[in-house]
RNA sequence: GGGUCCGUGGCUCAGCCUGGUUAGAGCGCUCGCCUGAUAAGCGAGAGGUCCGGGGUUCAAACCCCCGCGGACCCA
C-alpha cells in the first residue's frame, strides 16, 4: 500500500539512499550516449548557496536530466571560482586586516594560503548544498580557477593576446577602489545612490571674467588641467551683480538662470558660439594652494561631449575622468595625478598632501570660499559607482594597467553573437549586442594576491616575455604558481640581466572566461577539445556583461568565434515585494527552509514553473500551492494503486472505453506540448502542462469517470482497460516531470510502474517519452469538452434547486446542435439522471404586451390586447389587432419551461433538469445516503477496503425497498438487518430522518 | 539622456512568440456540494478600463507606434 499522505522528506530520503546504494549516477555516467557539452558557469565560492544559485543550478540540472534521458551523456563537470577580490576581502575581515599592508606585514605567502584553504573550504560546503537539491553533477571531480591546469589555460590565452597584438599596457584612468588599492573592470563597479556635495566654482580668467564650472567631485580640482566647452553651444557673457559687486561671468546661454544661485540680478553682454571660447587662459582657482600647478597653462578647450547641463562648462582632470583623459591627450595636457592608491592626496597636491580625497573635498571647498571663487554649494543624490565587494566608492584614477583590446574585436564579436541561439532571443539580439557595442577596452590587471598572476616578466632594459604554459616553470603544486612563489621565478634576458614578473594578478572575470576550454583542461590536455565549444549554458542576466562577455571575450583572443553555441538567460530571485533579498532588508529565504517546508521536488517544480527568463519573486504561498498540487498527483496515484494491485494487475491490456481513450489522447498531447517545450528550453510550459494534465484532466475529471468501474467485483474488459489506462497515464507522466522532480519520479517509478511493468533499475534509465499521434483524437477532445460542460451545467441547475448530486433524478434534456450521443451514458452517469434525451424541450411561449410602446397607442384597448396576447400558442409571423398592425416590438415573448424543470445554459446550448423526485426515486436516494454513511464508519473502523463486514439499521426497510441487495453489494455486508445498531454504532440524521447505523467486521 | 525587460482581479502568476469561443489558475472571503485516492477535492457568488492612447485587422491582452509607471544595465 502507498502511504497515505504524501510526505516529501521520507520519499526523497528514501530515493537519495537508493541512488547512493546502488549507484544509479555513476551507472548512468558509464553509458554510451551522443555528445553534448554542457559547460557550468562555475559559482563564485562564497559558503552558501542562495535562491539564485539554487535555481540555476535546478535549471540545469533539469536540463542535463532531460538530455540524459535523450540518449545524450553530456559533460556535467561543476565548476567553482575561487579566487578574486571576494574572498581576500572575506579573509582580510577574518584576520582583522584594514589595508594591504596589514597583508604585506602577515606574510602574502600565508595570506594566499589562507585565501586557497578559505576558497575549498567553501566549495565543499556549498557542493552538499548542490546535491541536497538532487542535483547531478560530478561533483567528485568539479574543474576549480586555483588549478594549475586551469590557470594554465589563462595564461596561454593571454600569450594568445599578446601574439595577435590585443594585449598591451597603458596609462589608462580606471575605476580604482582606494581601500582594496587596486583597478576594478566596469563589471566589477556597483551603482548605488549617495549622497555628494554639488558645487558651482568660478574660474577666474587672464582678463579678469569669470567661467562657471560645475562638479560633485571638489577633490579633483586640484588636477584640473583646463575647462571644456561645446563648440556649438551658445554661451553667452553675463554681468552680474551680488551686494557691492559686480562681475562678469561665462555660461551656456540656455543655462543662465543658475545665476541666481549667487548672484541678485544679471544682464547678458554677449552670446557666441562655444568655439569662440578657445584657448581663453584662465588661473587655476587653487593655484596659490597647489604650487605645482603654476608651472601649468589653464586653457579653455573644444569637447563634442560637453552637453547643456549645469553651467556648460566642464572642468577637465585627465587623470581622474576617462573622458578627461581622453580629451586630455587630444589636446596633450598633463596627466597631473596627485592622488595616491589609497586615495590620499600625495606631496604633488601642496596644502592637501597627506589629506584623503574625502576629507579635502571640505577643506577645497572652504579655500574656494574664503577665495570668493564658490558660487554655490549644495548637496546632490545621485548614483555613483562602488566597489563590489567592500562597498567602497570608487574613484577613477590615471595608472599604468594592462588590457585586452577589445576594442579591435568588436565587430567580429557582433557577428559571432548572431549565430548563436539565444534564449529569450532577445537576450542576444539586443540586451548583449548592446553591450557589446559599448565595449570598451578591457583592464585585466589588478594590484592585488589571491588570482592567477599574470604571466609577464620585464627586464630592466624593457625586454618582456610572456610565458604561455606553466611547463615553462618549475612547480610542484598548485600554491607554486600563485603569489609570492611565483614572484621568484626569473628568466635570463637576452641582455643578461634578469626578467622579473610584474606584481599584478589577472582580474578574476578572466579566470572564468576562459572556462569552456579552462575546464577541459586545454591546451594541457587535448583529449576532451573536441568538445568546445559548448553546446549549452545558462546564467543570469547579471552575467550579460559578466560571464556571457568574458567568455566570449576571451573565446575571440584564442579562436575567434563564440565559445558556446545556445545560451540561456535566467532571472534573478527577489522577494515577493520585487525587491533583491538581502540582510539588511531581512527578507531573505534560505534554499533550505523552502526544502524544509515543502522538500526538494516542489522546490524545484516551484522555481521551474515561471517564464526562467523572468525574475522570481519568491511567494511562500505559491511554493507550499506546489506542494498541493503534488498531493493531487499523490493522491491519484494512491487511487489507480489500491484497485491494481488488489487484483494483481499486470500490463498488457487492451483499451476499450472512450473514457480510456480520451484521457491517453490527452496524455499524448500534454506529452507532445512537454517535447516542443524542452525543445525550445521554455521549462515552465511542461510545469504547467505537467498539472493541467494530471489535475485537470487525470484526477478532477477522469478517475471520478471511471471510479465505479474499478469497484466491479469481476475482470471485467472495462476495469483492466481502465488500468491499463491509468498505468499508461503514471508511467508516461512521471517520466517527463523526472527531470523536473526526479525524486517523486523515481519513488513512482520504483513503487508504482515496476509493480505492474517491467522496468529498468532506475527511471533515468528509461528514456524521455515521445508523443505517439495515433492516440490524439480531436474529436473525441472536443466531444468530452461538451459533454463536462453539459455535466457541470446539469450540476449547476441541480445546485439552483438545492439537490445533491448523490439523489437520482429522472431524466436531463439537452438542447444542443453539437453531436454528443455517443456521450449520453457518461453524461447520465456524471448527472445521476435515469435518462438523457437530446431534444428540443416542449416550451410553452408567453406573449405579453410592452405596456410602454402599447399604452399610448391602443389606450383603453390596451386590455382587451393583453387578453388576446395570451391566448396565442406561438408567434405570428405579422399581427394585427383590431386593424393596426402590431411591430414586434410592442410584444415581449417569454419562454416558460414546464414545472418540474431547471434550466442552465452551456456554451453551446441549454440543459433541462427534471427535478422531480418520485417515491422510487426516493428509495434509491436512501439507499445511497445509507451507503455513503456505512463507507464513512468503514473507514472510521480503519477497515481495509476489501473486508466484509456485518450492518444493522434503525430503520423501516421500506424507505430503501429494492435497494437492499445494493447496499450490501456497496458496502461489502454479509448481513443487513434492519433491528437494533449493534457493533460500532452511530446515529444519522438523513434528511429529516433520525437513524442509528452500525457495522461490524465479519468474522 | 540611451538600451533592455516588465505592467493581466486585493496578492502571486499563466496566456502574448503563432491575433479568433464568454481572458484563465492559485491564495483569501461567503454559501453549497462530493468523497473507500481525499487532514484533500469540487462548484457557485463576488472581484478585470488585460497600464493609457493611437494604429494595423473582419477581429488585438497578443502585432506596430507614442506615452506613463517599475526593474535592471549603460552614460
Amino acid at each position: 500500500m502507498l502511504p497515505q499522505r504524501y510526505s516529501p522528506k521520507e520519499i526523497e530520503a528514501e530515493v537519495f539512499k537508493f541512488w547512493k546504494d546502488n549507484k544509479i549516477y555513476e551507472k548512468l555516467k558509464q553509458r554510451e550516449g551522443k555528445k553534448f557539452y554542457f559547460l557550468d558557469g562555475p559559482p563564485y565560492t562564497t559558503g552558501r548557496i542562495h535562491l539564485g544559485t539554487a535555481w540555476n543550478k535546478i535549471i540545469k540540472d533539469t536540463v542535463l536530466r532531460y538530455l540524459r534521458m535523450c540518449g545524450y551523456s553530456p559533460t556535467d563537470t561543476p565548476g567553482w571560482d575561487m579566487h578574486g577580490l571576494p574572498i581576500e576581502v572575506k579573509v582580510e575581515q577574518e584576520l582583522g586586516f584594514r589595508t594591504k599592508r596589514d597583508i604585506e606585514n602577515f606574510g602574502v605567502e600565508k595570506f594566499v594560503k589562507k585565501c586557497m584553504e578559505y576558497a575549498l573550504r567553501n566549495k565543499d560546503a556549498m557542493t552538499e548544498q548542490f546535491r541536497a537539491l538532487a542535483v547531478w553533477m560530478d561533483w567528485e571531480n568539479p574543474y576549480m580557477t586555483i588549478k594549475a591546469e586551469y590557470m594554465n589555460s589563462a595564461w596561454f590565452t593571454i600569450k594568445k593576446a599578446y601574439e595577435k597584438g590585443l594585449l598591451s599596457k597603458e596609462v589608462m584612468v580606471v575605476n580604482w577602489c582606494p581601500r582594496c588599492e587596486t583597478a576594478l573592470a566596469d563589471a566589477e563597479v556597483e551603482y548605488a545612490e549617495r549622497e555628494d556635495p554639488s558645487i558651482y566654482v568660478k574660474f577666474r580668467t587672464k582678463d579678469g571674467r569669470f567661467i562657471l564650472v560645475w562638479t560633485t567631485t571638489p577633490w579633483t580640482i586640484p588636477a584640473n588641467m583646463a575647462v571644456a566647452v561645446n563648440p556649438s553651444l551658445e554661451y553667452a557673457l553675463v554681468r552680474a551683480y551680488r551686494n557691492e559687486v559686480v562681475e562678469d561671468v561665462i555660461i551656456a546661454k540656455d543655462l543662465v538662470q543658475v545665476l541666481s544661485k549667487g548672484y541678485e540680478r544679471w544682464e547678458i553682454l554677449e552670446v557666441f558660439p562655444g568655439r569662440d571660447l578657445e584657448g581663453l587662459e584662465y588661473e587655476h582657482p587653487l593655484s596659490e594652494e597647489i604650487p605645482m600647478q603654476k608651472k601649468y597653462n589653464h586653457k579653455v578647450i573644444l569637447a563634442d561631449f560637453v552637453s547643456a547641463e549645469n553651467t556648460g562648462c566642464v572642468h577637465i582632470a585627465p587623470a581622474h575622468g576617462l573622458e578627461d583623459f581622453e580629451i586630455g591627450k587630444k589636446y596633450q595636457l598633463e596627466v597631473f595625478n596627485p592622488v595616491d592608491e589609497r586615495g590620499y592626496f600625495n606631496d604633488l597636491a601642496g596644502k592637501y598632501a597627506g589629506m584623503s580625497i574625502r576629507e579635502a573635498n571640505d577643506a577645497i571647498i572652504e579655500d574656494l570660499y574664503k577665495k570668493d571663487l564658490l558660487l554655490a554649494k549644495e548637496r546632490i543624490f545621485h548614483r555613483y559607482g562602488h566597489c563590489w565587494r567592500c562597498k567602497t566608492p570608487i574613484i577613477f584614477r590615471a595608472t599604468e594597467q594592462w588590457f585586452i583590446k577589445i576594442s579591435q574585436l568588436r565587430e567580429k564579436m557582433l557577428e559571432e553573437i548572431e549565430k548563436v541561439r539565444w534564449v529569450p532571443e532577445w537576450a542576444g539580439s539586443a540586451r548583449f549586442r548592446d553591450w557589446i557595442m559599448n565595449a570598451k577596452d578591457w583592464c585585466i590587471s589588478r594590484q592585488r594576491y589571491w588570482g592567477i598572476p599574470l604571466p609577464i616578466w620585464i627586464c630592466e632594459c624593457g625586454r618582456m616575455k610572456i610565458v604561455g604554459s606553466i611547463n615553462e616553470i618549475p612547480w610542484q603544486s598548485d600554491l607554486d604558481l600563485h603569489r609570492p612563489r611565483i614572484d621568484e621565478i626569473t628568466f635570463k634576458c637576452e641582455c643578461g640581466k634578469e626578467m622579473r614578473r610584474i606584481k599584478d594578478v589577472f582580474d578574476v572575470w578572466f579566470d572564468s572566461g576562459v572556462a569552456s576550454w579552462g575546464s577541459i583542461g586545454y591546451p594541457l590536455s587535448e583529449e576532451k577539445f573536441h568538445l568546445w565549444p559548448a553546446d549549452f549554458i545558462t546564467e543570469g542576466h547579471d552575467q550579460t556583461r559578466g560571464w556571457f562577455y568574458s567568455q566570449l571575450g576571451a573565446s575571440m583572443i584564442c579562436f575567434e568565434r563564440a565559445p558556446y553555441k545556445t545560451v540561456l538567460m535566467h532571472g534573478f530571485t527577489l522577494d515577493e515585494m520585487g525587491r533583491k533579498m538581502s540582510k539588511s532588508l531581512g527578507n531573505v529565504v534560505e534554499p533550505e527552509e523552502v526544502v524544509e517546508q515543502i522538500g526538494v521536488d516542489c522546490f524545484r517544480l516551484y522555481v521551474l514553473s515561471s517564464a526562467v527568463w523572468e525574475d522570481l519573486k519568491f511567494s511562500w504561498d505559491e511554493a507550499r500551492n506546489v506542494l498541493r498540487n503534488m498531493n493531487i498527483l499523490w493522491n491519484s496515484v494512491r487511487f489507480a494503486y489500491t484497485y491494481m494491485s488488489i487484483d494483481n494487475f499486470r500490463a498488457g491490456s487492451k483499451i476499450t472505453t472512450l473514457e480510456d481513450k480520451w484521457i491517453l489522447s490527452r496524455l499524448e498531447n500534454f506529452n507532445r506540448e512537454a517535447v516542443e517545450a524542452m525543445e525550445r528550453y521554455h521549462l515552465h510550459r511542461v510545469v504547467k502542462a505537467f498539472f493541467d494534465f494530471i489535475i485537470e484532466d487525470f484526477s478532477r475529471w477522469y478517475i471520478p469517470l471511471i471510479r465505479s468501474r474499478v469497484w466491479e467485483e469481476a475482470e471485467s474488459e472495462q476495469k483492466l482497460s481502465t488500468y491499463e489506462t491509468m498505468l499508461r497515464v503514471i508511467d508516461k507522466s512521471i517520466r517527463i516531470i523526472a527531470p523536473f522532480a526526479p525524486l517523486i519520479a523515481e519513488w513512482l517509478y520504483q513503487n508504482f510502474v515496476k509493480k505492474f511493468r517491467e522496468g529498468k533499475e532506475s527511471v533515468f534509465m528509461e528514456s524521455f517519452p515521445m508523443p505517439e499521434g495515433s492516440w490524439i483524437d480531436r474529436d473525441l477532445k472536443e466531444k468530452m469538452r461538451i459533454a463536462r460542460e453539459i455535466v457541470e451545467a446539469c450540476n449547476s441547475a441541480r445546485n439552483k434547486a438545492g439537490i445533491k448530486l448523490r439523489w437520482p433524478l429522472k431524466e436531463l434534456i439537452v438542447e444542443t446542435e453539437a453531436e454528443v450521443r455517443e456521450m449520453k451514458d457518461l453524461i447520465a452517469r456524471m448527472c445521476n439522471v435515469k435518462n438523457v434525451k437530446f431534444e428540443k424541450i416542449k416550451k410553452e411561449i408567453v406573449i405579453k404586451p410592452d405596456y410602454k410602446k402599447v399604452g399610448p397607442v391602443l389606450k383603453g384597448k390596451a386590455k382587451a390586447f393583453a387578453e388576446f396576447l395570451s391566448t396565442l400558442r406561438e408567434l405570428p409571423a405579422e399581427l394585427e389587432f383590431q386593424g393596426i398592425k402590431i411591430p414586434k416590438d410592442w410584444l415581449i415573448v417569454e419562454e416558460k419551461i414546464p414545472d418540474n424543470f431547471v434550466s442552465e445554459d452551456f456554451s453551446l446550448g441549454k440543459v433541462y433538469l427534471n427535478v422531480e423526485i418520485d417515491e422510487s426515486l426516493m428509495k434509491e436516494a436512501f439507499a445511497r445516503e445509507f451507503v455513503r454513511r456505512i463507507q464513512f464508519m468503514r473507514k472510521e473502523l480503519d477497515l481495509r477496503v476489501d473486508e466484509f463486514i456485518e450492518t444493522f439499521i434503525e430503520a423501516d426497510p421500506k424507505i430503501v425497498e429494492g435497494w437492499i441487495d445494493y447496499i450490501k453489494n456497496e458496502t461489502r455486508s454479509m448481513k443487513l438487518s434492519f433491528s437494533k445498531a449493534e457493533g460500532f454504532v452511530r446515529e444519522w440524521e438523513v434528511e429529516d430522518l433520525k437513524v442509528r447505523i452500525g457495522i461490524r467486521r465479519w468474522t
